[in-house]
DNA sequence: CGAATAGTGTCTCTTAGACAGTATTGC
DNA sequence: GCAATACTGTCTAAGAGACACTATTCG
């Protein structure tokens, strides 16, 4: 807080406001998240969550998604708040963060063109970014992201959100270890694929007749190997109302 | 902003953090909200809900009870945060706020005494509450926190702080009519009790052995009078998963 | 053949919604 | 008796969990 430059004064301290997105993909069955590395101080070098302070004209939805393009160069997301960080000395400069997860829909672009206050952008397993040091509380705020969605995979919004990450061809095993990382436990196969049907999400997605032997070399895995899906172009069957008029 | 007496400076422009609590009440089978008159400017005089702006060595939970005590003496509640209003323009002043409700026990003090902030604290029927024009935007916050009630009602911590807010004789219709007003539709009479039971919470409370006609005057409503439940002192038979050591 | 995963079906239990039938009061 | 609410029980359908059986590939 430099003295001289400051140009905005107030009667009562005030802490920074900042959003965090949790951004997860999905790729080759593994989920991904969205990370940058620190340009600047605190925490310069370090892998943080994109995300930045909230300007007077815009609201935290609005915050949230501006910073993810600003930094990232990701568009096209639907952000889902599921809660507020507010610790003291969570952020040495005094920050609370309204933090966000949405879930990237393959046909996305992955961009990733690191911005102004991101050194790098780049996609991080699950795995990698627990096995690293994290900025800030984010570790924790990315725990909270995962256990999330999670708690919202009932939600068919969030459900068929997930399929959209999908890639171009996929297997409903792949589908379901999606799922399986987000709850943090094992699902049962058949279970699984039948909630896939009462949801109607199998409506949204149809068989490319490949097989994980056809592709590629014609060579598969030691098993049977699974049918791929994909999604549907558009539900054409759209139940039309009322008729034009005459 | 006083340019005089500002003494906090910073390089960029913040927002004031603030939270507000929804807190309910159950009187007579009518939930009940706490509202403050407010006892300066902005909205000088119109309802709001009661909450203020965080400090630095506190979170936004710590913040929001703070409040809660300072400008209506309440306390020993159980914060839930279900969502954040920052629309541009929702406060002139510029503040994000952190939204909160809250269910209180009977046997809690209702003290209610106004505070600095607050020319006057008082309880006022949802009826009542949506017929005056509140301060800032808190009748969206008032209706948010409802339906944020009510989508938690099967939430076990929820209803049984549901069952704690009722006075020291109820009915069971009573609590159906509580929760009939956060879910904001009808509910059938059987199913409800049913729920009771399955969701244990029947074990939690007891027959008084009064009926609505043996009370006072001995005088009932034209109908079969209903039977007296209060909360039992304690759930006596706690299970013991482990015997004492000899 | 055995190992490993894919795909499908089934049994049972819980819960939810709708609704019927009885009970008890005042008028 | 009638109106109104309290209380109890039943029928049915949907969904979840557990698990078994078959299918298909590689080695």
């Amino acid at each position: 807080m430099s003295e001289i430059r400051a140009r905005f004064h107030y009667d009562h301290p005030r802490p920074g406001v900042a959003t965090d997105m949790v951004l997860f993909k999905a790729r080759q069955g593994e989920v991904h998240v969205l990370m940058i590395e620190r340009g600047e101080n605190p925490h310069k070098g370090k892998l943080a969550l994109p995300g930045g302070f909230l300007r007077p004209d815009e609201d935290l939805d609005t915050c949230v998604l501006r910073e993810l393009a600003e930094e990232t160069g990701v568009t096209h997301v639907t952000p889902y708040h599921f809660a507020n960080f507010s610790t003291p000395g969570r952020d040495e400069r005094w920050v609370v963060s309204a933090a966000y997860f949405a879930l990237l829909p393959h046909d996305a672009e992955p961009v990733v063109q690191p911005g102004s206050d991101a050194a790098t952008a780049g996609w991080y397993s699950l795995e990698e970014a627990r096995a690293r040091k994290l900025a800030f509380d984010h570790a924790r705020i990315l725990e909270a992201a995962v256990t999330a969605v999670g708690a919202r995979l009932d939600d068919p919004v969030i459900a068929k959100a997930v399929l959209g990450m999908m890639p171009p061809a996929f297997t409903l095993s792949d589908v379901q270890r999606i799922h399986e990382q987000f709850r943090g436990e094992a699902l049962d196969r058949g279970n699984f694929r039948r909630k896939l049907k009462i949801m109607q999400l199998m409506d949204l997605i149809e068989r490319t007749g490949e097989t994980q032997r056809t592709d590629e070399t014609g060579k598969g895995p030691r098993h049977r190997p699974a049918e791929y899906y994909r999604l549907r172009k558009k539900p054409a069957s759209l139940p039309r109302p009322q008729r034009a008029r005459p």
